[in-house]
DNA sequence: TGGTATACGAAACGATCCGTAACGTATCTG
DNA sequence: CAGATACGTTACGGATCGTTTCGTATACCA
């Protein structure tokens, strides 16, 4: 059991939709007939109460997958890493990927969680300022100053069509990250520097949104400054409550 | 010049060395570098001057291009639309579609901008509240209940490995609603609303970053009460100034 | 030790799409 | 009329797709 971003929870099932070309693909039609027959390809093997029969699967071919999708990730985004260029560079033959992950999107979430997760950490500073601050910094950081930003809009992007990735993107991703923003606005609301009935979902939309924003169009460079006055402005819209 | 050469003498060593030379780039970077060193020529040929002389383009065949176009951009996304789909259905040869547009990114965008603009009004309402409302409302209209909502994201996405279209996205869409915004905010300052030296940028990202936040990631519907929160929040946060 | 089960790399497959080119036809200007 | 340009059709070589087959490698179990 290889530890975390390893496609342990996606069910690879109705990707057809996913597909590029709409008329015909027989390929994909047999491809769904013998999901439904045999087990699961794309997942992990071992069942739990069932222990692993065969030959286990290559951890270093893991690491080496991973580490090659981050690395084209960032160098071309989404759209245009092949498959066929990641098996390349991690030395490891089409077919070991995709018995693993059963899309680009959800190969591409992975490499991105991994990293991503063990950046966003939850402050604890005993103000809801600087709470937020801290929480946006952390935020910027890793998507300016890590691979990480430039795989956030081919994967949004990717998810807009692929419903598969747009549910584990939303689970393993935006909902961890708002429910350590919520924590945040909750231990204010107890310590009485905001008043409850706030809109707590409001907040995060602007809090996050705002910097997303500037992210990926890139009309203004993401500065501390920048941060500092997104957390004011928000900070004065709900200290007044309403 | 076309008549003088015999078709099999044309220097297939010359063709092998132009093809061994790009080995296997993926397509974006062969593209990327032949807009380079080219010149423009998807553009329309009529520099103002000298009037066009041969057969001009077919009005027609643009309409059903761009048409086609946006209806392949809101069923599949930037990333599976292709070239030739678009072509089959504008009943349109591929070679037609070049000849206008050097890239799919700037099709798309041509295909997007049209409809976007006339949407997006410079509301005039008296007071700043009933501005924001307005623009904020008929944005959320164009990208909730027109195709544009979900051309957006791919266009965004192309955008991050692809200079050209980026810039292009800023000059037609980006830049012109941040400037209508921007009057807006103005007009509040005349008239007393807010403070001058509230940081209008970041007004702006916060303003528009929450709504498209919400949209890409569709983990909570566009709400017009979402919308008049975001609009009390900023409000209240901008009025009180600093 | 052998049997079974699974993963592995390598190679090949039929497709689709790319961007460009050649060719003959259509429609303009002068 | 001639010249210029766009048009549609067709074809090309190449890249990548996702899958399949095959022989080999590596685990567990009896």
């Amino acid at each position: 059991m290889i530890s975390d971003g390893i496609p342990g929870t996606t069910a690879p099932d109705e990707k057809a939709a996913r597909q590029t070309s709409t008329t015909r693909q027989p390929a994909t039609a047999r491809r769904a007939a013998s999901a439904r027959d045999g087990a699961p390809r794309a997942d992990l093997p071992a069942q739990d109460g069932a222990p692993p029969r065969g030959r286990p699967r290559s951890e270093e071919a893991d690491r080496a997958i991973l580490r090659a999708a981050a690395e084209l990730l960032e160098e071309r985004g989404l759209a245009a890493m092949s498959i066929e260029e990641v098996a390349a560079r991690a030395g490891v033959s089409k077919a070991t990927i995709y018995r693993r992950w059963s899309s680009k999107g959800l190969l591409a979430l992975d490499a991105f969680v991994i990293e991503f997760r063990s950046l966003q950490p939850l402050p604890d500073t005993g103000t809801l300022r600087g709470d937020l601050l801290a929480a946006l910094s952390a935020w910027t950081w890793a998507v300016t100053r890590t691979p990480m930003g430039r795989m956030l809009a081919g994967l949004i992007a990717e998810a807009q069509h692929d419903a598969e990735l747009h549910m584990a993107w939303r689970d393993r991703v935006l909902e961890p990250l708002r429910t350590q923003y919520r924590v945040m606005l909750d231990r204010a609301i107890e310590r009485g520097e905001i008043a409850a009935p706030v809109d707590k979902e409001v907040v995060l939309d602007l809090f996050f949104g705002a910097a997303q924003h500037r992210l990926l169009l890139g009309h203004l460079p993401m500065t501390g400054e920048f941060i500092s006055e997104v957390v004011d402005v928000i900070l004065h819209g709900i200290t007044r409550a309403r």
